[in-house]
DNA sequence: CGCATTCAATACAAAAGTGTATCGTTGGCG
DNA sequence: CGCCAACGATACACTTTTGTATTGAATGCG
């Protein structure tokens, strides 16, 4: 997209850095994080940091876009690759398997980009464009799904993907500030399906 | 609850200073939030603020418990005083016209604190009280709203209530990103009534 | 093969924030 | 009415973090 300036560079300080700096905001809740932070655990010293970012809010910013394509890449081999696909049930357990190693990492920086955007203006035209291209995917993997299932929605796909989105989020919440609570996953297994159904005709009874 | 000691005290200092740290924490999204800003929002200087609190922390996990009441209990009168009750469309957009003034600054407590319980056992062990104690009332909420209508849930009241309240929380998320984005509002205005009409049964048909 | 340029390390100056120590003030209570 | 304990203001020492300036090293290119 916007690479179009990658030269030389020793080996690619700019992507070590970033990778290890998913990590960082990971491990510390993503809050006070510093520039030393992230050097430190790329195994470089401020001086990389400098000649690649301007701030650590830009590196959030980047690490959340990379972080949400590699999340909505995965959503879709999963459901495409799905084989057994004749229940809700069995597809989304397919699709939430795939997504588990991610979906932490991607919630928290989520987060704290949303927080971000609230006040800065710059973060949220940036951050903006990420939102926008996952949804329009994540649209597309709901179509999908809902093709391989034989079903069609009653309602616009988009709420029905973002109704998807807005549960995941809330289980991966909940999840968070009670590990424990067992309704965080009921809610992925037990009700999203339901939901699903609750929310789409099957095709061939037409 | 736990206000045995509120001995003297000028005039309310504590209760001041929490008021501003509300719109403080907002205003800034509740980043980089410092004792300063805090006590020159409620007019005070930084002695007032550590003869109140301990730290900025403590302030925000306060702060979150005290407008997660006012949230539930401004749902709670909104379900329990409407009475045009007949559709469920009706019934949500009054209980979310009433939650309407808070939503916002309840939705940016909410998310730093459950950023913050991330990596603070401290903190999650407070917040997982707030959490639960919102979980518990909502689910009394949502028991009032399906009498009112008449209706009775297929899944267990807990799981539709969180549903609800995920997709709640990702239409704010969105709204935060893309204020101008119509979906957020469609989200809860056309998505909500179809999912809760999905998920019940009407009673006076059994 | 050497030159020019870019990248990363290091050192540093400046800013921002924290927590504490101290002191004057206030208001409840005898 | 006066005492004293709690409260809040102020000042300060210390820590953390930032951004920049400078320097040495490595790499693509002629």
């Amino acid at each position: 997209m916007t690479e179009v300036k990658a030269p030389r560079r020793r080996t690619n300080t700019r992507a070590r850095l970033l990778s290890a700096a998913v990590d960082v905001f990971v491990e510390r809740g993503a809050r006070r994080v510093t520039v030393d932070d992230l050097v430190s655990a790329a195994g470089y010293t401020r001086g990389a940091f400098y000649s690649n970012f301007g701030s650590v809010e830009e590196v959030l910013l980047e690490a959340f876009k990379e972080e949400s394509e590699r999340l909505i890449e995965a959503v879709r081999t999963a459901v495409g690759e799905h084989s057994d696909a004749d229940s809700s049930g069995s597809l989304i357990s397919a699709a939430f398997d795939a997504i588990r190693p991610l979906q932490d990492h991607w919630f928290v920086l989520q987060s704290e980009v949303v927080l971000q955007s609230l006040r800065d203006p710059d973060a949220r035209e940036i951050s903006s464009a990420t939102f926008t291209a996952l949804s329009e995917q994540l649209v597309e993997v709901v179509d999908l799904a809902l093709d391989r299932l034989d079903r069609t929605s009653t309602m616009p796909t988009d709420l029905l993907a973002q109704t998807m989105m807005g549960v995941f989020l809330h289980s991966v919440t909940m999840r968070t500030i009670r590990p424990d609570d067992p309704r965080a996953d009921r809610l992925l297994e037990d009700a999203l399906p339901q939901i699903i159904d609750g929310l789409s005709i099957p095709r061939t009874s037409a």
